[in-house]
DNA sequence: TATGAATGAGCGTTCATTCAT
DNA sequence: TATGAATGAACGCTCATTCAT
């Protein structure tokens, strides 16, 4: 998985991949038919720690629906955004139209669930009284749009401006729940 | 540049390159030194026209800065996020690791720019009373994220989900400037 | 035997050797040095029945050498040039000159026996007054080259024109001991 | 050619093949599309000059059909049996059954039309009187198959025993023709 | 004795690059 | 300037062989 998230799919020599695992060439043909599907079964395997990872920590029983997102919000920044698993999804971004099947795996688990889940905690803002914008819940992307910046952000630009993400999507909740009182 | 934008530039053949330009593949090399140079010039000649079609439309002289960005936004979403120059952006963002280069370019002609004009564009709304959120012009890639979020959307997306991408830039403008009064 | 038969030496592999053979992989180098060796050994030990079933039926008592010769080619096409065996003989022929020891062990089992037999029956003939040809018994492959015709058609050209092997053998008898009376 | 005639198909390396042609071996995938192909190929083309050489001279007017006969087997010994040729024909034999368009052309190249013409030859020396053997006609085969019999011999036991091929042929023509007069 | 996972040399094929024309 | 045949290094994949169990 380092091999392809640090190449590409076409760039990425099985060689390499047999070395950095310890084995010979030959005994990746053990375990996948080809490197197509060895890409596509690694990107399944790599993509399921993610989900739970984000999935995994439950909100607090009598917490705002603010505290909530943003505390997901830290958590994908903390644990993808500025790790290796934010280049696996800019890799499945980058390699996507050419493996249609890992676009519709990332689409169905992580993609559908995940909005899934914002859409819900944008209705139970509304229903609160947090969240003014009824229209929000038409489009939960704009929730984690931020998110998505901050991942891209990390690969391409952070040499040339780093970018606080965190605050970047305090700032983006403000827009969203009003303003903070305390920064 | 077609043939980068569908197959990525490993997978690229200059065979099918110099095919779709009408040469042979010799003649390639009469114009670049090799294929990476080729990719890099070709990469940075195509994000001008780019440049050129987001900043090309001025301003009109009485609009208020939601008119401007929203004038903005639908230009992007029409003249790139559902175009050939989308994937463009996509390219750029899977190959941009790889080809710092090419990261380089795009930071300095669209990202960096982009982002100056928008925090002008925020500043001149915070001062007209437009926009409430101040901090807002610390990050001005919050204005712009949806846009960015149409692009991969369409790219990997659209197929299982369309979505409506200028009415999500519509709502997030909501999120910013406050309620429309008309749909 | 049948999965060397059915692809030559080069072409086949040990994986599928030891499935038919109901064994793993491993287990065929406890009988067999390697590849090599266990070809040659597996072809000795199948041209064996072979030689029995063709020298193995003697002859009538007080048969005419004409019907000890045809009832020769009967066993011969119907027990070798029509069966899997007659594939062996083929891949003998095939893989012979890339296999001395196989080509040495055929010549000298099945050819140089085979033919010191037929020149004693062709003398038998002579001396009985059955055959005139006296030159013949120079020439025992003139007796059984039908024989080997017959072989080679079967594997190569039975699907576009079939061939009567034993009735073209009994014309063959036919210029070689006189007319038949009886069809 | 002559590597796949040495070494058969499978065994054959394209490497080897590059080198005694003097080309590096990217060449070869310029003439063909492949190995499988290039095969076929140079069989079909290597067949064609074979045909020319066996076909190419025409039987003199007033000779007797035994002549005619005799002088066509005095070529194929001479021309194909005990040259590279007659290789080639124990190579189609070999790998004629996994190349069933190889063997299909041969067939129809080869074997069909001699067989044809060999029959017109036999029909033509009944009607003459000089074939008193009327079911000859039916099996034409038997007229050339001392010729087959001389080309494996030649490739696989001419080491142990040299074989007389023409002098072979000779006789078998005794036996369809009656007795020469002077050995 | 039997296994089968692991090995790695070797092969067919591709493709960026060169260069004689 | 343009060509495209030729090159050969490099890659994906196979398979005979080994060896710890």
């Amino acid at each position: 998985m380092e091999e392809f998230i640090a190449r590409g799919f076409a760039a990425t020599r099985l060689d390499d991949v047999a070395k950095r695992a310890g084995v010979a060439k030959g005994t990746i043909y053990l375990h996948f038919k080809d490197k197509e599907s060895m890409f596509e079964e690694l990107i399944r395997t790599a993509i399921v720690p993610m989900i739970n990872r984000l999935w995994g920590t439950p909100p607090q029983p009598g917490a705002s629906v603010r505290d909530m997102v943003e505390s997901f919000a830290k958590t994908f920044i903390e644990e993808v955004a500025t790790t290796r698993r934010g280049d696996l999804v800019r890799l499945i971004v980058a390699e996507g139209p050419r493996f249609p099947e890992v676009a519709d795996f990332y689409y169905r688990e992580v993609v559908s669930r995940g909005l899934g889940g914002m859409r819900a905690l944008i209705e139970l803002g509304i229903a609160r009284g947090e969240i003014q914008h009824k229209n929000l819940a038409r489009f939960p992307q704009l929730m984690v749009a931020p998110a998505l910046i901050a991942v891209i952000w990390q690969s391409l630009f952070s040499r040339h401006a780093p970018l606080d993400a965190l605050e970047m999507f305090r700032v983006h909740l403000d827009l969203i729940f009003g303003e903070r009182r305390t920064t």
